[in-house]
DNA sequence: GGTTGGCACACTCCAGGTGAGAGTGCCAAC
DNA sequence: GTTGGCACTCTCACCTGGAGTGTGCCAACC
């Protein structure tokens, strides 16, 4: 009871009675009205004796002597790691979220697109969508479209339902024939590899094919590299920025501009995402856990998602330390549970 | 000389000092300043006195007694209409944009958005694009493609480098050859047709067809209708929010919100633009020139460009009515200029 | 021993006051 | 028409005092 690690029932209780509080209405609360808002069978001085022991464990803070506590980082952790009950996803919410990312067939980048945004919107906060690696894929579909007498079109589909075309010059020698059976040839000799594959065995297939075509291949292997590098490098998508930049609670300018940057420098990220996401589980990110410096006063929920098999992007919700954890959690749930059923409609 | 709408030549020439020198440093200006800092060949009292009359005029205004001089919104509109000096674009920015946004052939999205973050990032302001409408454009490319099974996918490219491709559900009966089929029987029937032919012809030819083929063409229908309305809804992007709502003389937190809302909007500002569109040179809204009312305290540079015959497109840029007017205009000249030579290449 | 009411203390926040600084407007003189 | 001089006005930054709030401690109690 007197230790500073172990926690009674009662500081469990008042604990939770501060972050939910502080969570809800972002004031400093004290012995009075935490006495007043919430049955914990005892007078405001015991109270304040229990927050004082809190506060001794790092679990609470103080802004200032004359202030009600607020929650440290770690206080928030002992929050989302034992004392936030989570209650299960409702149909209605599931079914309504399903209806707005299913509305129609679309391509991942659209679909986690949509997603992102969906999750910016009802979470009021920041959200982030890391598409899988790219060499996860296989190339599912590559066509060569006649467009013009110049133009013509190239589409690749992958097995995570990523579309590429990109327009590529063609030279008056190159007939629609020829266009025609490229695609043939090209479609025997690479569906089913992945993209890195396709890249190794272009040079060869330029070597068996007539001068007319090499300049075709070669850009094809152009857009290849860029189902590499642009999806790549593009992989993580933002949405609701303005969201946290204008959050009442974070009116720092030069750390609103800071933070404006680090959300820009999408490689950085993308980087730090994508290490975190060996775990399959969510994963929470609380202030200094946080990476990136910009963060330090943020919390990033992470919650990985199944894009195919063995092919894993994740979904991210970027807030302040205290921001909604149950519904942050279950939005996420909710909102990857969605995805993974769209997208594991075989493309 | 005495009258209230004539300008002496030094008039014009303190009102542009205060315009330039607001826009510069965003401080009010003083007679002693001006006389400091611009050789107007006369004492701070005669500058005082040309300040007065301007502010007479509504030309200058005073935020308060002991504060220098401010433009007003009639005095930003003499400066941009009577005072600005434009120089021409230089052949390195006109280079280095060029390079920038001709990277690769890409689609009239793709296009699109690339120059307007690049605006948004030169200019540090907001930038907007707005894509031509979808009725500006006629059927290029039709083509059904199978990717397994139970999926196909459809493209779509029309004359102004829109590449529209979604999944399409196939049933079982519907076997590679009927896509094949289909591709090339659509092609004959809408291609060089504008999407609304396409969709009042869809009725007709899916008379024409096997049963089997009209959940296709079913589906073909609800993609051509994504032309008009996603592309249509979307045709507005907004990029550099963030540079905007985080100016440093735009700190009112509540019309932030406003405003971040407002570029959320974009049905609005689409419909805006659009009807302001007549016009095929640049034009400048300046405060409460603003339809919108949530940029009552903003100005909005609009340049149209030509996207393909007939087919009007403009970019804008968003900022506070104290911007660099000569650097925005340049910069918006030069992208759109890369911009129509890009387009213009026959796709 | 844990719990309680009482009370002094510490601190913030807001309102009101003060003085320096800046820029004007006016006026008399040129 | 232009100029220097000067009183006036207003903002801004700083300080100050009082109200309010929540704590920490202590002695008394169960």
């Amino acid at each position: 009871m007197t230790g500073t690690s172990y926690l009674s029932d009662r500081r469990k209780a008042i604990l939770k009675a501060v972050v939910e509080e502080y969570i809800l209405n972002g004031q400093p609360i004290g012995s009075e009205e935490l006495l007043r808002k919430y049955s914990l069978g005892c007078s405001s001085a015991t109270i304040r004796a229990e927050l004082a022991a809190l506060e001794e464990m790092e679990y609470l803070s103080h802004p200032h002597t004359s202030a009600g506590r607020i929650p440290t980082e770690q206080g928030y952790r002992i929050y989302v790691d034992h004392l936030l009950v989570l209650s299960p996803v409702s149909f209605q919410e599931e079914e309504k979220i399903s209806q707005v990312l299913n509305r129609q067939a679309q391509d991942l980048r659209n679909i986690l697109a949509e997603a992102c945004r969906l999750v910016a919107t009802i979470s009021t906060y920041t959200s982030l969508a890391l598409a899988p690696q790219a060499n996860q894929q296989v190339m599912r579909h590559i066509h060569f479209v006649p467009v013009s007498a110049k133009q013509a079109l190239v589409i690749l589909v992958t097995s995570l339902k990523v579309i590429q075309d990109q327009f590529l010059e063609v030279s008056a020698e190159v007939s629609e024939e020829d266009l025609e059976y490229l695609s043939h040839y090209l479609s025997r000799r690479l569906l089913g590899k992945t993209p890195w594959q396709c890249l190794q065995e272009l040079p060869v297939i330029r070597e068996e094919q007539p001068a007319r075509l090499v300049s075709l291949l070669n850009q094809l292997s152009t857009v290849l590299h860029n189902v590499f590098l642009y999806e790549q490098s593009e992989r993580l998508i933002v949405e609701g920025a303005e969201n946290l930049l204008l959050a009442s609670d974070f009116r720092n300018s030069f750390k609103q501009r800071r933070l404006a940057d680090a959300l820009d420098r999408r490689f950085l990220l993308q980087d730090v995402l994508d290490r975190h996401l060996t775990s399959r589980n969510l994963q929470i990110f609380i202030g200094q856990e946080n990476e990136v410096v910009e963060m330090h006063d943020l919390t990033l929920l992470a919650m990985p998602f199944e894009a195919s098999r063995y092919a894993y992007g994740a979904l991210g919700l970027l807030g302040p330390m205290r921001m909604d954890y149950a519904k942050g959690i279950r939005l996420l749930a909710c909102v990857t549970g969605v995805l993974e059923r769209a997208l594991s409609q075989e493309a």
